[in-house]
DNA sequence: TGAAATGTTGGGGCG
DNA sequence: ACGCCCCAACATTTC
């Protein structure tokens, strides 16, 4: 008989901090067993995609450090959980296992069946709440159901949140050896998460990824940021956002921290009303575990979409000819992530100017941001689409000429990301067709050559769009 | 967490 | 001096 253990699975909590479910284990005063699956087989949960594989790579890079620190020791797999899990819990005679709960359909029915067959195996299998402020079913609107509308959910999740009382990172930690007769572990290395041939995340920034990481962040944010974020976080020429996204998908930092740290005045309010959104997020991905692919507002199921795999193709591929389009893509292939103000007009581009089912771009981002979040995506796609929960009302078009004269004025956003624009003055950067030849040839641009000429015409495209959505809102009032 | 169209106002040029 | 018109600037409404 193997000596009794404690198993920690490990999934998108990778930290050591206010962790619960780590905390738990220790508690029991049984050796630990710390364990991370790399899933991509189990039916239902969706795999993560390239630039999410790179950036895991590096969150679990930092916790196999941040675990070895503590005496602890991070073991890896690569398979099916559900035959995985009771395979190694079994070898190890695991008394109790623990982990952090996720809130995906397929990931709540997944673990629902292991947690069951774990059970009948005489084990005790405990969860927790590691990645929300409040549990989604916590939260309920007066008629007892989910909200649909993000402000009254914000205010009454407020009145919910009792002051945190943040868990220490246990120290100390008993490993318990690899138990014979489980299946073989892997090294990190081995689980091939970072791309090698060709490595296009060669010339990605740096992530920083881990407790630290995120730490420095969030005091970067909080000392020097904070008072100018209601605004600066719009500008897409400062760096006036938090980045904490990728930190908080992995679990790097608990959202609890986030709240015990920020102070709720001034530009704190205004941050933390968007770790509201991602709450928010949770909250609908729970009560709608389809959000992913099924518009939240059954009245688009009728919405004409076009197909256009040549405008897909050219969206994104950063080839619109809307110079702020054109440079958010860019970011997104050069660096694994996108401007929030960035992700809204490119997102609004590809469904109100072309047309195109936010789907396709809901399923090109999961492939391409590092910090995809099944809940965040799905929910600001159908957001801006219109078809979403609290979504902008239908008439809400970006210029994209006008985004960038507001938030990028001097045009150091598209100077950055489309250098074969640089040369262009400011007041014609974010629309080089109005510019007069001999200053296109001074900046060396040639329409049709070095950038592209628009895709499709501003006003065409709004004008058509806003025909094929009003009728849609026609039938509403008529229902 | 828009933009465009339309309406209103007020200063200044001008006959 | 006065009325008229133009139009920028701002406000309101509509999409």
């Amino acid at each position: 008989m193997p000596k009794p253990t404690a198993l920690v699975w490990f999934r998108n909590d990778l930290r050591v901090s206010d962790h619960a479910a780590l905390t738990a284990a220790a508690a029991s005063g049984l050796p630990l067993l710390c364990l991370y699956i790399l899933d991509e087989e189990s039916p239902g949960p969706r795999p993560p995609g390239g630039a999410s594989r790179w950036r895991l790579d590096h969150a679990l890079a930092a916790l196999e450090e941040d675990l070895a620190a503590r005496g602890g020791k991070l073991h890896f797999l690569r398979g099916p959980a559900e035959e995985l899990l009771p395979e190694v819990a079994r070898a190890a005679g695991a008394q109790k296992i623990f982990w952090s709960r996720r809130y995906g359909g397929a990931e709540i029915a997944l673990d629902a069946r292991l947690k069951a067959a774990l059970r009948e195996s005489g084990r005790e299998v405990h969860s927790f709440n590691a990645a929300l402020l409040a549990e989604p079913w916590q939260v309920k609107s007066k008629s007892g159901g989910a909200f649909k509308v993000f402000t009254p959910f914000w205010r009454a999740l407020r009145e919910k949140i009792a002051p945190p009382a943040l868990l220490p990172a246990p120290q100390n930690l008993v490993a318990a050896p690899w138990p014979d007769g489980a299946p073989q572990p892997l090294a990190r290395e081995a689980l091939a998460l970072a791309p090698a041939k060709p490595d296009w995340a060669r010339n990605f920034p740096d992530p920083d990824a881990g407790e630290a990481g995120a730490r420095k962040r969030l005091f970067d944010l909080l000392d020097r940021k904070i008072d100018h974020y209601p605004t600066h976080r719009d500008r897409l020429d400062f760096d006036g956002t938090s980045h904490l996204s990728a930190h908080l998908h992995f679990g790097e930092m608990s959202p609890r921290q986030i709240f015990g740290a920020t102070p709720p005045s001034g530009g704190g309010d205004k941050f933390l009303a968007e770790l509201g959104w991602r709450e928010f997020s949770y909250h609908l991905l729970y009560a709608h575990p389809e959000l992913s692919w099924r518009n939240f507002n059954p009245r688009f199921d009728a919405f004409p979409y076009r197909k256009d795999e040549a405008a897909l193709e050219a969206w994104r591929r950063g080839k619109t000819g809307y110079p702020l389009v054109d440079a958010a893509l860019r970011e997104l292939w050069t660096t694994g992530f996108m401007h929030n103000r960035a992700r809204m007009i490119a997102a609004s581009f590809l469904t109100k100017h072309l047309l195109i089912d936010w789907r396709e771009g809901e399923k090109f981002f999961w492939d391409a941001l590092a910090d995809a979040d099944e809940a965040s995506n799905a929910a600001s796609w159908q957001w801006v689409a219109g078809c979403g929960a609290d979504a902008a009302p239908y008439f809400r078009i970006f210029n994209p000429v006008l985004q960038g004269e507001k938030y990028d004025p001097d045009g150091a956003y598209v100077r950055r990301f489309r250098p074969e624009l640089a040369g262009l003055p400011a007041a014609y950067i974010h629309k080089p067709w109005s510019a007069p030849e001999a200053v296109l040839a001074r900046a060396g641009v040639r329409l049709g050559e070095t950038y592209p000429h628009p895709i499709v015409d501003h006003d065409f495209a709004r004008r058509r769009a806003l025909a094929a959505l009003a009728a849609l809102a026609a039938g509403d009032t008529h229902r």
